[in-house]
DNA sequence: GTTATATTGGGGCATATGCCTGTATAAAAG
DNA sequence: CTTTTATACAGGCATATGCCCCAATATAAC
């Protein structure tokens, strides 16, 4: 893209998601030959983080900030690539817990490799210090009670 | 929401779709009863501000920094609606330019009332300075030519 | 134990987002 | 003037996002 041009708006939440447009089209087109998405990189990666203790779709849910249902959509097409699996949980018939599968492993371990060119990029753009006070600043955001 | 728990993710851009999922369920619940979404009110808000001098699609792509046929996808609910207007343009056959209904004023107008509420609501929980200056990194992170 | 309440997740609906490809129109090349 | 190239937009495809309502299961109240 060239010679962005944008109305300077007041509305904090039409701003935010102006960035985050232009941030997820840099991380997907980075991450594009690895046949992921951001936001299943990411999933995949808060599974692997994980992997000792499986979480219950509600957790994963609320660790991704994410709507349950929003969760059980994303987690379709990775369900379906045998990247993720479901499993009954022992005690309580309602849970289930995902996982990650060896074939996700393999999937995440390649594309993590695009990813860091991204953050890469990105943080040659608005400069490392700003980028890491940036994120630290959005992380309570995502995570206030308050909201 | 409840005690929100969330994994100290690195990357960038997952941290930043997190709080974009956060406050657009903040400003989408304070814009409920207006029918309005925080897209659509955002792309009214921007038809608005050019009122005098219509958009093109592409020009309007722009300052959202949104895609073309996401504008696209994103102006048939309110076509549908009779909240905005696509006119042919006089003089280039290929561009049609888009317009602010009455109907869609009214509806802005409505909305309005409810979206100084959410900013005010979101100002309380980060404190407005650090609002301001968060909108401000933000939109140069939106506008960027680098990325 | 039976009933009431709460939790877990699924399915349907609608919008949001961007890619790729195609079509129509305009502008440039010759 | 015809051909080529560039631009503007539409449509199809896939994922992303969240709401609502519902069924199944579990826990609490009695």
């Amino acid at each position: 893209m060239v010679k962005q041009i944008s109305s300077h708006v007041p509305c904090y939440c039409a701003v935010l998601r102006k960035a985050v447009r232009r941030v997820s089209v840099l991380y997907d087109a980075k991450l594009k030959d690895s046949g992921l998405k951001t936001t299943q990189f990411s999933l995949l990666g808060e599974l692997r983080r994980h992997r000792t203790a499986p979480l219950t779709m509600n957790e994963l849910a609320e660790y991704l900030v994410m709507d349950r249902s929003t969760l059980g959509h994303n987690l379709r097409p990775l369900l379906r690539r045998r990247l993720v699996a479901l499993k009954p949980d022992a005690v309580d018939g309602r849970t289930r817990r995902v996982t990650i599968t060896a074939r996700g492993e393999a999937k995440f371990a390649n594309a993590e490799k695009l990813w860091e060119k991204a953050q890469k990029e990105y943080e040659a753009v608005i400069g490392k210090p700003a980028a890491v006070a940036l994120r630290s600043a959005l992380q309570k955001l995502a995570t206030s009670d308050a909201l």
